[in-house]
DNA sequence: ATCCTAAATGATAGTTAGTATCAGTTAGCA
DNA sequence: TGCTAACTGATACTAACTATCATTTAGGAT
């Protein structure tokens, strides 16, 4: 009956940081709380702007930690700064859509079957890999085909 | 006898910019023959640097307009300033040394067929997708192990 | 050949995204 | 309750671009 997900208790970003020996603070609280809370992918900056009693080398400080402990993932936007987003799967990769920037999590065996092929194709010795798909997210679909029957 | 190798002759990064409509200015020619002269890829301030003849307003100008054309990859490595690399293949991923930051071009059919089939799976359409392998090259993997035998 | 003009350049100033410094504050332990 | 290393955040700094704009130039017209 004592099952693995009543043992394991999703475990915050706070406690992450716990885990790292790194103290309770309230700045820390108030940022990991802010991320955990937030819907969606959010820049450095933007949360920023949304602690602004927290300072900004506090705020960047704790990304990183978390980022570097694989509770954030980094996402390269190019052509401005990454985005951030929860870890909720060990190994895993993201779509992005490029119209409204909504940042999604998958995992398909397939995929992680290729790349293993890939190293008889590849020179050198594979340390790990990224993939990303852009996408048009299901709401972006909707609000175009909303205007385009406006036309 | 006529061959596609002789009518299509390697279009050079110069003839892309005139293409594209622009003007053939010697600090064009300055910026592409550099580029395609180097051996591998490189930052736009590495660019500048070695082109202190040019404004960094053109290199990094060039820099955009190629990228825009897709002569040019810009590739985020993660911490630090995006490396460009020419684009040989239309469509192409990339391998990168995490120890010497040296860039690869590959394609595998598997890969883009495994794409295809993970429409199915993501929600939203599909518009694209970008990949990374990171590998340790043979090279670093040479002066790996000298030092390793030096323990 | 020379003129004309839109395109291009490059010095400089500005912006964005992030890092370093360090005096002051605080968590967690004794 | 006090101690001290960890942490914070204001500020200053750096890196990587981007915008501005007076000056120069490519390339077509004559
Ligand atoms: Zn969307
Ligand atoms: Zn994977
Ligand atoms: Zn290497
Ligand atoms: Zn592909």
């Amino acid at each position: 009956m004592t099952t693995e997900s009543q043992v394991r208790q999703e475990p915050s970003l706070l406690t992450t940081l716990e885990d790292l020996g790194l103290r309770k603070t309230s700045a820390r609280y108030a940022v990991t709380s802010r991320i955990e809370n937030g819907s969606d992918a959010f820049t450095a900056e933007e949360l920023c702007r949304q602690l602004p009693e927290v300072g900004r080398a506090t705020v960047y400080r704790t990304i990183r930690h978390l980022v570097d402990a694989g509770a954030l993932c980094k996402l390269p936007i190019l052509d401005g700064a990454p985005m951030y987003s929860i870890a909720r799967v060990e190994h895993h990769h993201h779509t992005i859509c490029s119209k409204c920037g909504a940042v999604g999590e998958f995992r398909h065996s397939t995929v992680e079957r290729v790349m293993r092929s890939l190293a008889k194709e590849i020179d050198g010795q594979i340390t790990g890999h990224k993939m990303e798909i852009f996408i048009t997210c299901n709401s972006c679909l909707a609000s175009e085909s909303d205007s385009s029957s406006d036309a």
